[in-house]
DNA sequence: CCCGAATATCAAAGCGCTTTGACAGCCTTG
DNA sequence: CAAGGCTGTCAAAGCGCTTTGATATTCGGG
């Protein structure tokens, strides 16, 4: 069925029929709710392709992620965030593209996708310091929102971040508050911004307090489980080892802690621990009883593509002069995996 | 630039341009030749949407991935299907089209979809029992690939599917080899379709030895690691516990470790773990040596994705009259979480 | 040297929609 | 009752591409 033939069993020319369903006033009351019924009942909907053809829009939202060829990975909160960002997405009428770029392809892929114009903009992820991608995107004109920022960044751009910083410098105040002295920082790569903000965040705090910060105690890498256990474990097995823990996810805490219980040791009475907490559907943090496993910095990804797509959405239906931007805060969130530094230790 | 102004630019006609780019033979090669070179110098690209209104082929795939509207989880395998396909479909010139949907909404999401044309064809996540979908898409008549299966379907359909029932027999097996009698189930939903082969290649294993299954060391739950840890904990608390476990993920599998190691055990000496291992980026089963940390049922969800994308572009491309069909075996690799049972247990 | 086949190119129709500009018909208003 | 302003509807152009069917051009063979 399409809109010839639904404008013929009405008799109505389609210019009509297609004013009647996008809701433009010079058609009659009457007149609509004819055609409207009429679509409904022969399941009329109209082709998007040619649609964005004559309109210009796609209405659809490309979600560029990229996969790091050395370790083959896809960032966990990929899968939350997207599915956040979709909700939005379908409420709005929008269809989500997924680009799946190898990153020594950039260039020539986002060429090609603002040439093809399929997608109306991008939410580009996990931004690196210096990403090449933003400047790329300004020069193509595609409009973009970024999931995070780039420090090395000077022009202005839209994107939404949680304030990784302030959430580091506050859980490490908080353990220095706790008593601790040697702290370490179980850190995600850190080429990607979030993670040179995390560890700046985590030296002012130690510096607010005139501590050193020790090398040997802080460590950058993909943020896996095991990852987090081998760093964990070589630090507890070194002389003088760390009474507790930063950590950047939940899932490389998840190895810290099985460290720590290797070792004998218990969490939150003889090792505190505080992860970064990005509420993914399949790590939340709670026991049985609802009470957080894990002392954490807490802000919800599934919220920020929510936000992200209507941000995205905004920029493209009434572009603004100015780039739009959002900072949470992320909440420091108590539970079961901190306490007081022990006598003696 | 657009296929006019790029004629024009070479005094040819839009027909001989589009032809010497989409490699019709009807052209000479030194014309051909003389379009491409300019169409790569100018930048020329067509337009993804009047080609696909001209051709009647979107050139994307949808990836309908159920939001259970409850649990409000996306499934934690998606991320490297995806990734995975997304690597063929870059290859073949398709997009990647994505459907977060929540299960309330399904029949209507799936027949605007068709409507509206813009997927040439879909591929169905994790597939329940009598999932309405494989009926719906058929009617729809829109071509899909079914990453699983759903055993109350009894019309033929494609899909691709790890031997699940085998494998959880055979780690069974194994188990039962090394001696242990008394051997938990850490499922997934059972409403899902894989989750109740893996529970029958369990049963059956046991079954084979004529021992009873115990109700009461079979849970089925969302696969999470807190889930895992409160099924091992309580099962591991009551009067006569378990020596093995077997369990569907390797991130309940972690919650299994910890129970065990909580309560003072060791896990792989007083008690066995088999996991299935999907190879997730994030959760390598593997310790700095490589050695992998859980016996497990392994098969790449990531090739599976690949396969399932190469799958569905060939019934695309050349229908066949019988669906496609392909069965992975799991491995069953060797870790550090199994050993025989221990005496007086 | 002409004819017919093969080769290279083209004009135009069509994909399904939106949107511009025009046009009937009707109602006010002076 | 004519002029002018609304209303509701329409025909047709255009979005950028592919593809059909036709038309020049070339070439070898009789």
């Amino acid at each position: 069925m399409n809109l010839k033939q639904l404008s013929d069993l009405l008799g109505l020319s389609q210019t009509t029929v297609s004013r009647a369903l996008n809701g433009y006033p010079e058609v009659a009351e009457a007149t609509r709710l004819r055609v409207e019924t009429a679509a409904r009942v022969h399941g009329y909907i109209p082709n998007t392709r040619a649609r964005s053809l004559a309109t210009g829009r796609a209405m659809s939202i490309g979600h560029v992620i990229p996969i790091s060829t050395k370790h083959e990975m896809v960032n966990p909160i990929f899968a939350d965030f997207i599915a956040g960002a979709g909700e939005h997405y379908a409420r709005a009428g929008y269809d989500m593209h997924l680009i799946v770029v190898p990153d020594a392809e950039e260039a020539r892929t986002y060429r090609a996708l603002a040439a093809r114009r399929n997608v109306d903009g991008v939410i580009v992820h996990a931004p690196r310091v210096h990403d090449p991608r933003l400047p790329l995107l300004r020069e193509i004109g595609l409009p973009f929102v970024v999931h995070g920022r780039d420090s090395g960044e000077t022009a202005p751009y839209s994107w939404l971040d949680v304030n990784n910083r302030r959430a580091f410098a506050r859980a490490t105040g908080f353990l220095l508050d706790l008593g601790h002295r040697r702290i370490a920082l179980i850190n995600g790569l850190e080429y990607m911004d979030f993670a040179l903000r995390r560890r700046d965040g985590f030296l002012r705090a130690l510096a607010d307090r005139g501590i050193a910060a020790d090398p040997a105690l802080m460590r950058a890498d993909e943020m896996t489980e095991p990852n987090g256990y081998d760093a964990a474990r070589a630090m507890l097995a070194a002389p003088d080892p760390p009474t507790a823990f930063v950590v950047s996810s939940i899932i490389s805490a998840m190895g810290v802690r099985r460290a720590i219980q290797e070792r004998g040791l218990r969490m939150g009475a003889d090792v505190s621990v505080i992860a970064h907490d990005d509420e993914l559907s399949y790590f939340r943090n709670a026991d049985g009883a609802g009470i957080p496993i894990f002392t954490a910095t807490r802000s919800s990804v599934r919220q920020a593509g929510r936000q992200a797509a209507e941000m995205l959405l905004s920029i493209i239906e009434k572009p603004e002069p100015d780039p739009l931007t959002r900072l949470f805060e992320a909440e420091l969130t108590l539970g079961r995996s901190t306490g007081p530094r022990r006598e003696g230790d």
